[in-house]
RNA sequence: GACACAGUGGCUCAGCUGGAUAGAGCAACGGUCUUCUAAACCGUAGGUCGUGAGUUCAAGUCUCACCUGUGUCACCA
């Protein structure tokens, strides 16, 4: 950033009124090949009010500027290109990186302001899909960059733990089920009951009907059923736990929809006292229409309370609890419209702080460009998936280190991380097709090779046999090396842009740059070898493991040292 | 039908606030392990950036229209 400062500054007074500081900021730019230079000042604004030639004006400006700062300014056509001076710049960005270590990249934006994640959100009693996977890991990041940015996330597993789906599943387990069998495979035995509902209710509708009964006796306080749903509950939550442990994800509060209950009378009747509810077709609801949107149902022609009304209620909520800066939503693109509705009546009640309710849309998994659906059972296991990313690393293991020590433990990083940084490498919006040799891929852009880079990285400072000082001349001036300082450089910057989007995908790109200035520095340069410049391509090469892991970090996957 | 999201080489995708010959990875073909982990590196081949207008000195990037795909559209969440 400092050293954009220096093109600023060597371009102001040569410019003189021509340009203001705001635009010339804006008008530097970093040169798509960095042959041509590091920064780039393109002169084609200036064409009109001088009456020249922008490549004459180029050509006329760098003859003016004071160059001493650099290693060479130069005009090439209608650009000013700046080569900056690589030892100073080397020097800092490295003393940076090794002495700040992990709070490298560390930046106070938000003050310690809070910020709730809605996100992961499985319904009990169904398993947790690949659909819940973006929502987790997708969340669990942005967490991880609230953090380094100094937000204070909390991460909210809302679970859907009600619902008329409860009163299907009271319905089909007393039909169909047994408490044994739930017993022994909670998730996947009140799956089935809750398919085979789903199969049987097409021939008898009036399945339909008793599980509209059960549903309101669980609304009514009813023992048996909330003995039955409080155990569906409770077994699921454990099924659930298992796989977050595995994803490393851990949540600040598992309030779901029915923490929410005895909060719904409230938020009724504010929007009654505001005048913003309305009956139509027996049912209550809020008229969006000025909006250009749907209207909102509220309460239903039986009295009973909707997603909306829960929703409402939970924004509430939270800024009671956490008088948030920001809440944020994690939850599918296919809900965008839903989230409209909700900012839009919470800005009819009056709360200026609607604005601050953020959706966080990802677009969808599909199997065979189908939409997956818990109900037909059409579902993709995300613990299946992940156990088998995990015996692919492990045999990947065996087969190019069988000598490695713990390989249990490297084979569930190494799997697991392919399966996050899949889902997290590309703009979460991108839909895609669910491929688990895609997903579980070691090679080209993967987790695995950032991890892979790292792991070589940290080879080379074990064999080094020497501790790497965080300050100390350098004088790196290979262009490979270059690319790699740059990239170091601009850390801070990525994960600002990180933050500023709510996008993950812009770390995971960030670090498969990293890793590959790395590798192909690796292949063409030999570290361990004394040729006096030994001492600064070890900081190099820890500079760019510490970065890496931080990198890694942000996105939610571990960095095994060997692997 | 309305609204939303997307449309870049065979496949999957980059391309930050519009800027200099559009970049990767898979797949294909060829090369590199007696030397720091070949989960790597190097090279070859492959693109009218959905279509058509417009704004601009400059458009993959902004505007409009159209085409295609996906999703959503009141008593599910």
């Amino acid at each position: 950033m400092e050293f954009k400062q220096q093109v600023i500054s060597a371009l102001q007074p040569v410019l003189g009124d021509n340009v203001d500081v705001a635009t010339l900021t804006k008008l530097i730019e970093v040169p798509k090949n960095s042959e041509m230079g590091d920064y780039a000042f393109p002169t084609f604004i200036l064409a009109k009010s001088l009456h020249q030639a922008p490549q004459q004006i180029a050509t006329d400006l760098v003859a003016k500027i004071d160059q001493a700062p650099f290693e060479k300014v130069v005009a090439t056509g209608p650009y000013i290109n700046f080569f900056l001076n690589k030892a100073a710049f080397s020097q800092v960005t490295l003393q940076e990186v090794l002495t700040q270590k992990q709070t490298y990249g560390d930046q106070d934006l938000g003050q310690g302001k809070s910020v709730p994640i809605d996100m992961s959100s499985p319904n009990i009693a169904k398993p947790i899909s690949m659909g819940h996977l973006r929502s987790t890991v997708i969340g669990n990041s942005i967490a991880k960059i609230l953090t380094k940015t100094n937000y204070q996330p909390v991460k909210i597993n809302h679970l859907g733990d009600w619902g008329t789906q409860f009163g299907k599943l009271i319905v089909a387990y007393k039909k169909w089920g047994s408490e044994a069998e739930v017993k022994a495979d909670p998730i996947t035995n009140l799956l089935r009951y809750y398919v085979k509902f789903h199969k049987e209710d097409v021939a008898h509708p009036e399945l339909d009907e008793e599980a509209r009964e059960w549903f309101k006796k669980l609304e009514d306080g009813d023992q048996e059923a909330t003995a039955l749903w409080q155990w569906f509950r409770s077994e699921s939550l454990k099924e659930f736990q298992k796989i977050y442990d595995m994803l490393g994800v851990e949540f600040d509060s598992f309030n779901g929809e029915a923490f929410y209950n005895d909060k719904m009378d409230e938020v009724v009747n504010l929007l009654a006292e505001k005048h913003l509810l309305v009956k139509s077709q027996g049912a209550e609801i809020v008229d969006l229409s000025k909006y250009n949107l749907n209207p909102a149902l509220i309460r239903k022609s039986d009295g009973a309370t909707l997603y909306m009304t829960r929703d409402l209620a939970a924004a509430i909520y939270r800024k009671r609890t956490y008088h948030f800066a920001k809440s944020l939503y994690v939850v599918g693109n296919e809900q965008s419209e839903h989230f409209k509705q909700l900012k839009a009546i919470l800005k009819d009640m009056g709360y200026a702080w609607a604005d601050d309710i953020i959706h966080i849309p990802f677009g969808l998994i599909t199997e065979n460009g189908k939409k997956l659906s818990t109900r037909q059972g059409r579902v993709i296991l995300l613990e299946k998936v992940l156990n088998d990313a995990i015996d692919l690393a492990k045999q990947q293991i065996e087969a190019k280190n069988p000598t490695l020590a713990n390989k249990d433990q490297v084979a569930k990083e190494v799997g697991v991380g392919a399966v996050i940084f899949h889902d997290l490498k590309n703009d979460r919006m991108d839909n895609f097709d669910f491929n688990l040799e895609e997903v579980v891929r070691f090679e080209g852009e993967t987790g695995p090779y950032v991890q892979y880079t790292n792991a070589r990285a940290q080879s080379i400072l074990r064999k080094s046999g020497v501790s790497v000082p965080d300050t100390a001349e350098v004088g790196l001036d290979d262009p490979e090396a270059w690319e790699i300082l740059k990239l170091l450089n601009d850390y801070p910057n990525v994960v600002q842009r990180a933050l500023a989007a709510y996008e993950p995908s812009v770390i995971a790109k960030y670090s498969l740059h990293l890793a590959k200035s790395f590798n192909k520095y690796y292949a063409h340069t030999r570290i361990l070898v004394d040729d006096g410049q030994l001492t600064a391509k070890l900081r190099l090469v820890k500079a760019v493991s510490t970065v890496l892991e931080n990198a890694l970090g942000l996105l939610g996957v571990a960095s095994p040292e060997e692997m």
